[in-house]
DNA sequence: TTAAATGTGGAGTCATTTACTCCACAAAGG
DNA sequence: CCTTTGTGGAGTAAATGACTCCACATTTAA
């Protein structure tokens, strides 16, 4: 259950491009630098974000990125789906190729509701969200505590 | 994003064990045949849930495992802390050691807001919304029931 | 007391996926 | 043209995930 840092990457370098003034366009190796991302992994995270729509490049002198639509236009999903294709929390989950039992199992229904949660936060949060300094999204938890904050039974 | 397939095997198990008349045992064999998991990998499993006080085991002849607890108390959760830990959907997230921004990123919220999401789903899931065939997973269902076959629990 | 059936512990291996690099090339502009 | 930008994709490295193995401890029954 982890984001992948591909992801990640792309959420950011979306926020920089995000708050930068609008029309304008910021290149590889400063995208690369301000959100450390290393640079020849950002070429290959950006060429996703480019086939996908979200940013369109140019080339040459002061070429560079920026975005393709309003940061209120572009959703965590859009940017997820660039990245990773359609959601599957587990192997069997739509394929269903490998689905090591013939009728439906008990946890589909859960893995499905999961996966509806999850796509709601990120279809509902847009990179406008991101930007703003003080996001306002509201529910979040700021509990955190090393190890489980969830009783384990017993042990 | 996906879950991995120790989570899924442990959850597979434990609904294996949740279907038995109350009180008894299942062998690890028998586990791992109808539930299609590798035998030497299932015990790596089941260790992990025994640890986590999920089930108890029992040595020697007509050993096996029973769940410690009435399958209405176990929640996925509880499944997924003893397998995985405390969730962290980037690698950033509680630690913050390798967290490449001083001060608080951008997404920190939604990560966090992501987590919180999923993980109110694990904590409403019991084991019995599994166990029974035709699971309400509707809502977060209130414990309710003519009481399962574990009415008094303890054994 | 021995033997067989069970789970335990953990080191070790194999496989897959993720993360990342490299380089030749194409487009744009001076 | 030469430089500066991104493009494409093959290739490599590192990390993690999935799984195996085997010696050992416990229990029960012959």
């Amino acid at each position: 259950m982890q984001l992948s840092k591909g992801f990640d990457y792309a959420v950011r370098s979306l926020v920089h491009l995000g708050r930068l003034p609008e029309g304008a366009t910021a290149e590889l190796r400063v995208i690369s630098a301000s959100q450390k991302v290393p640079l020849s992994y950002l070429a290959k995270v950006m060429r996703n974000l480019v086939r996908a729509g979200l940013v369109t490049s140019t080339l040459g002198r002061d070429g560079g990125y920026r975005l393709r639509l309003p940061p209120g236009e572009i959703t965590l999903m859009m940017v997820y789906e660039a990245m990773e294709g359609r959601m599957r929390l587990v192997a069997c989950m739509d394929g269903a190729k490998d689905c090591a039992f013939l009728t439906k199992c008990a946890q589909a229904a859960v893995w499905t509701r999961l996966r509806k949660a999850v796509e709601d936060i990120f279809v509902e949060t847009t990179l406008r969200d991101l930007v703003a300094d003080s996001p306002h999204l509201g529910g979040s938890d700021p509990v955190s505590s090393k190890e489980g904050h969830y009783a384990r039974a017993g042990a």
